[in-house]
DNA sequence: ATAAAAATGAGGTACGTACGTCAAAAATGC
DNA sequence: GCATTTTTGACGTACGTACCTCATTTTTAT
């Protein structure tokens, strides 16, 4: 059974015909351009639908002037995850550009708001389409935002999301879900129940905070057996994680998990081996990098929480070409999906 | 700082420039027709690596005089996971149409290599471009896979592979590492150790013996005071999963987990209730269905290990762009994720 | 050296849409 | 009803590659 009727195209010049319009009217339509009374635009939707007209993409970019062309405004240097969505925007970024999406990628100062909007402010609508990113949760950021969207970009957030500002769309994780799904995890590894201890870079950081709650309240209305302790604030790094847990491991020498949602591994797998607990205590920690994954094979780490890079990276693509081109241009958007990973489903 | 040079594209003019031959030539040796001497198609390989040539693949689509037409063979009737696997040929079909590439979709009686060696006999090579099976291992569907790739069809194995004939390309997960992840997370589950009751379709199914033997050998090695019991063989179906392992519970009233490998969760489910052991032991299943997810959210399943359809459609349809177009028509082959969910991170 | 075969060049058309220009028609305000 | 604005039509070019034909050059076999 075939899914579409035999060889034969829809194009424009059939959907003109059927619509009893010219072609200039169609394009008018198709691509939101002034000019056509409501009433005609009616009647050639009508036709589209009725006679199952798609536009041909493929024509489509082969015609349009010019590419589309995204920022990707990420914060540098500390965080490994950022990295890795960095070179994500490079991968992905060399088969976007084989269908003529191009992105730039624009690193700036960590956690500085300033920096973000001086970005934005920077981007000319006459070159790039729209911008992806990483949000900071400031008036200044809103105020750019919305400059940036009256002078016709489509800014798209990615990771950290600007709720109530005029971002087009945001890409990312359920951070609520994925503090419940490492607490489903935590809970059923001690069904004989124990002190957990949690580890954050920064109760300050939203998504930080957002799967802490998320893994409190799983553990205790399900696993009442379970005490959390915590959370321990390491920055993120290495020497102060390493520190701050090991100290926090003396006062609690019976602890029998630990779930970080931040970054610091590796100083907390040190923590661990010279506590003497690695191994003995169940771990849970997000995001795979060099000590995640050297934590998964060495079986210090239990299970690693994961957003892709790569997959948010194609979802800002996907995004883009609807807001640019509309809605029929990529799938239509679906949840980043939280991926559990042990050493054995490991790519 | 921008990933590509400027604005300009490097198209095949100023490839043939570069290289000193003629279009006609450039033609030749990008679509591999004959007629080009190898010290000139080596040169023009050159030229491409120096200038960064990449083709268009937006304008290579467009000027195709025809689609790439893919069929797809899939069993019919009875499997819930097959019959998600034809919703998403559907589903993503409706996306590569967009892009030049149309699927038609072919159901066969079940586990009939008569019927697939049949099927793969009827495809015209001029209408189709390759076709992608659920392979049997069986010498009649060898000697027809043989005989399409004769006639210049690519043929891709889907989820189930036909390893040493002339398939192309095969799209699956690796059964033995979901059955390791399984195992992983059931002996986390019991730190106590006991019984484990293992349940399959039928162990002369290769992905459930490949999935059952991965979970052995990580519990044999990892968890020694867990222990495993069975497998249970329900083929596949409602009530003979029910009975059998309803039975088997009545022997083992002190099972401490279930891993069931194969299809047939309802009944399981059932069973597990009227044992009244619903959610006192762990219980790992495979694939998103409707019963699996009433599972996950009434608490009964802990984990389902999850091959997902969409994902393999999606890489079906990357092989096929690669096996037509030539390796640069799509981002390069990536095993098919083994994903984990709880019913916390249930999209 | 000559004939045959193979390799290469030159140039065109086609794909379906985007986007421009200019004129003609229709709707609108007064 | 007239002038003005808005809407619509007609038509052409461009995008980068595929694919075709035919002439011409180069290589290979004899």
């Amino acid at each position: 059974m075939a899914i579409e009727p035999a060889g034969g195209r829809v194009t424009v010049h059939d959907l003109a015909r059927a619509a009893g319009v010219s072609l200039a009217t169609i394009d008018r339509v198709l691509n939101a351009r002034p000019g056509v009374r409501p009433a005609t635009a009616a009647r050639v939707e009508e036709a589209i639908a009725r006679i199952g007209f798609k536009r041909d993409m493929t024509a489509s970019m082969l015609a349009r002037a010019r590419d589309i062309r995204l920022a990707f405004i990420l914060p540098e240097g500390t965080n490994q995850f950022m990295t890795k969505l960095a070179e994500a925007v490079e991968t992905i970024g060399a088969q976007a550009r084989a269908e003529r999406v191009v992105f730039d990628l624009d690193r700036i100062r960590s956690i500085d708001a300033q920096a973000l909007s001086d970005a934005l402010d920077a981007l000319d609508a006459d070159t790039y389409d729209g911008a992806a990113i990483v949000a900071i949760d400031k008036p200044a950021v809103h105020a750019a935002v919305a400059r940036a969207t009256g002078r016709g970009l489509k800014i798209i957030t990615l990771v950290s999301d600007l709720p109530g500002s005029a971002r087009r769309a945001f890409v990312g994780i359920d951070n609520a879900a994925a503090g419940r799904t490492a607490g489903s995890l935590m809970g059923r590894f001690c069904p004989q129940g124990g002190k957990i201890m949690l580890v954050a870079g920064s109760m300050g950081l939203i998504d930080h905070a957002e799967r802490i709650s998320g893994f409190r309240s799983i553990v205790s209305s399900e696993f009442p057996a379970v005490s959390v302790l915590g959370p321990v604030e390491g920055q993120d790094e290495f020497t102060l994680t390493y520190e701050r847990t090991l100290a926090f491991m003396g006062e609690h020498p019976d602890i029998v998990g630990v779930y970080n949602v931040g970054a610091g591994n590796a100083g907390l797998v040190m923590a661990l081996t010279e506590a003497g607990l690695a191994g003995k205590v169940r771990f849970v920690a997000h995001e795979l990098t060099g000590p995640t994954c050297a934590g998964l094979n060495s079986g210090v780490i239990d299970v690693v929480i994961v957003q892709s890079p790569e997959d948010e990276i194609r979802a800002v693509w996907a995004a883009a070409r609807r807001l640019v081109l509309g809605p029929d241009a990529a799938p239509p958007e679906s949840p980043i999906e939280i991926k559990v990973f042990l050493r054995d489903n490991l790519r």
